[in-house]
DNA sequence: ACAGTTCTGTTAACCGGTTCACACAAGGGC
DNA sequence: GCCCTTGTGTGAACCGGTTAACAGAACTGT
């Protein structure tokens, strides 16, 4: 996913794309382009929240942790996608903490102007209807996975849908290449780096994936998703 | 909860209300009621969903299991509340099943009388938008205690937000009565019903709550709330 | 009243994830 | 180049939940 520009974002995205020109004209003269430097905080829990964010470069994270130091990763937000959205419709305060990952670029849309052309603009809200439901059915899945799954299956599971939304095609040829550490693994499946360490290497000696610093290349997808679907059968 | 009406549940649930009277009066027209003995089911994983319901009277079990026998509820309905919403929304399969605890009664719109209400009101719009950023703030936090707390916060913090809902205030004055079987619990909880039994047996040595068949009695609200904001501190 | 079922209570063995501890490798900044 | 930080690899001890098994209590249907 490289780095998009606003119109691409604006024609692009579920959320905009079929309004009338107009309205899509005003939102992009009114959504201000807002930088992030790597590891920049965009966002906190509990702030209140006013504005609606697309992604037009880098890579957003969107996690909460505890006082106690333990963090947990809800999801990682690509250019085109587009977050922040139920602070903004409800508002009160934000659900989770946003910030940047690398070097990003946002688009910015005020609360007080989105929701002058969520009034003006019903097929926005049936956009917007579609965007909730399907977060709604996606976090669904996660408690489902939580409570299902155990671990080697939950992590199998994520890995191949990282690959899906983030995987770049390997140089060698060989399936999907994934920047992440395993300490971020371990928070996105809710688990220690050292429990996502051991089933890695297991896949590794199985020859399932290549592991390297911040690497983990996926080299056969079927493997994983056979572990994920013996699980919920037996 | 008592049972209420088909115009108390119009008039009275959030999503209806506001509402222009004479939208309120043909939903009223067009909303069908439907009855279900104890243990029916609604509508299972995977049907397509063509309604929205309001419980009247009874009590709607919404879950989800694996093949493998486990079973997941996700919540549980109380007269007054409405869901189905998602299916209906975005036309695709139903998230999880929908089965009646006792004898029930429901209040049955169906899609496409919802959909033509839903382009003429806006103000539905925007409430349904209001519903699902709830559904989606709640499922979050569902998320969140999987990976933060462990079994007795997690526990203590479901038996006190069920005591909300559904309590019943103790004949003998002490606190809030609920009608739930361990087995429940575990599977409101993602864990197995002997291991309720056994965090239950400790507070039960403690005064903290008192057991019957069925039953659960909360005696102090407090020492469990304090268990769960100690376990997310430390 | 009796039989069958459901629910509670309780134990021991097992298993998997956590925690703690440490060695080592790979980059990054200066 | 050299330190310093960040990430990986690994083992031992611990802990909590699961599984399996069983006894008895409480309700249901007939």
């Amino acid at each position: 996913m490289g780095p998009i520009d606003k119109q691409t974002l604006l024609t692009t995205n579920y959320l905009f794309r079929d309004l009338d020109p107009g309205v899509v004209g005003r939102i992009a003269a009114l959504g201000v382009t807002r930088g992030l430097s790597a590891g920049e905080v965009l966002f906190l829990k509990g702030d209140s929240g006013d504005a609606l964010y697309g992604v037009l470069s880098g890579r957003i994270r969107i996690s909460t942790n505890t006082p106690g130091g333990k963090e947990l990763i809800f999801a990682i937000m690509d250019p085109g996608e587009v977050f922040g959205e139920i602070a903004l419709l409800d508002g009160m305060a934000r659900t989770a903490d946003a910030s940047a990952i690398g070097p990003s670029k946002l688009l910015m849309i005020h609360r007080r102007d989105f929701l002058d052309f969520l009034e003006r603009e019903p097929r926005l809200a049936i956009h917007l209807l579609q965007l909730l439901c399907a977060r709604l059915r996606h976090t669904d899945e996660l408690v489902e996975d939580a409570a299902f799954l155990a671990l080697p299956a939950r992590l199998a599971k994520r890995l191949l849908s990282l690959a899906e939304c983030h995987g770049e095609p390997d140089p060698r040829g060989v399936r999907v290449e994934l920047r992440i550490s395993q300490n971020e693994l371990g928070q996105l499946t809710g688990t220690s780096r050292e429990s996502i360490n051991k089933h890695l290497q297991r896949w590794r000696k199985k020859g399932w994936v290549a592991l390297g610093r911040n690497r983990v290349m996926i080299r056969n997808c079927e493997a994983l998703q056979e572990l994920v679907d013996t699980e919920l059968e037996g």
